[in-house]
DNA sequence: GCGACAG
DNA sequence: ATCTTGTCGC
């Protein structure tokens, strides 16, 4: 077992958060018809990462999976888990946009935004690299949170850190465990509670994370799937 | 000091 | 994330 020295990737993430753009409510990127999303995730076999990317219209449009087989290179550490995966995301993104010529007007990944310890979850990491408007949706918290959620679909409780307000306990089904929203670039909260539930029209996932999801297991046990393609 | 800790 | 049986429900 190796052992990681954390207080100098604290450092880096203190760093790398200054350059994330958060906006306030009713401002930054608001999701159109016409706009492109990317939706992506990850499974593993060791180190091996088999990566899926969903490409949608905000209007509902299913235009396409997409795939690709990576090594990580980088442990997972709890809190440090974007210099894990963040990297192997981003080639995807740029590969698919590279090949496919689809151009995503937001990105949503399965991990936190800004509802982390230092302000540096996985999709700010994605965001920051890509520039582009990131949304981070993750099925467990990582920071503490109290109060009654109600039992609604549409309820959701602030996550809060250092008395701001970073993120939300979202549920997306009637007495279904939420989920844990929270912006992770060049958009607002209000926004990523919005997308997230929006797509979230019959499981507690929303529809486009489910798909990937999906798409990277069939990908990881080598069954094939319709609409998706190897990049 | 001890426990908790996205995927 | 992954390792795992049966079981409930659409």
């Amino acid at each position: 077992m190796e052992t990681i020295d954390t207080s100098q990737l604290e450092i880096i993430q203190k760093e790398l958060a200054q350059k994330v753009v958060i906006f306030e409510n009713g401002q930054g990127y608001i999701p159109e018809n016409e706009d492109i999303i990317f939706s992506l995730d990850v499974q593993y076999v060791g180190e091996q990462a088999y990566v899926a990317l969903d490409v949608m219209r905000w209007s509902g449009e299913l235009l396409g999976i997409f795939g690709s087989l990576q090594v990580a290179t980088f442990s997972y550490i709890p809190q440090f888990f974007s210099f894990r995966e963040a990297p192997i995301l981003i080639n995807l993104i740029k590969a698919v946009q590279q090949k496919t010529g689809f151009k995503p007007a937001l990105l949503i990944i399965d991990g936190h935004g800004i509802a982390h310890p230092r302000r540096f979850g996985v999709a700010c990491y994605v965001g920051i690299e890509t520039q582009i408007p990131t949304i981070g949706c993750a099925k467990e918290p990582l920071l503490r949170y109290e109060g009654n959620l109600g039992n609604e679909r549409g309820s959701y409780i602030p996550l809060f850190l250092e008395n701001e307000e970073v993120g939300s306990v979202l549920r997306t089904q009637n007495g279904i465990k939420p989920v844990f929203v929270s912006a992770g670039h060049l958009t607002s909260l209000e926004v990523a509670n919005q997308v997230i539930l929006t797509l979230s029209t019959t499981y507690r996932i929303s529809e486009p994370l489910r798909r990937a999801d999906h798409a990277a297991r069939c990908y990881a046990k080598g069954e094939s799937l319709p609409n998706f393609s190897i990049v």
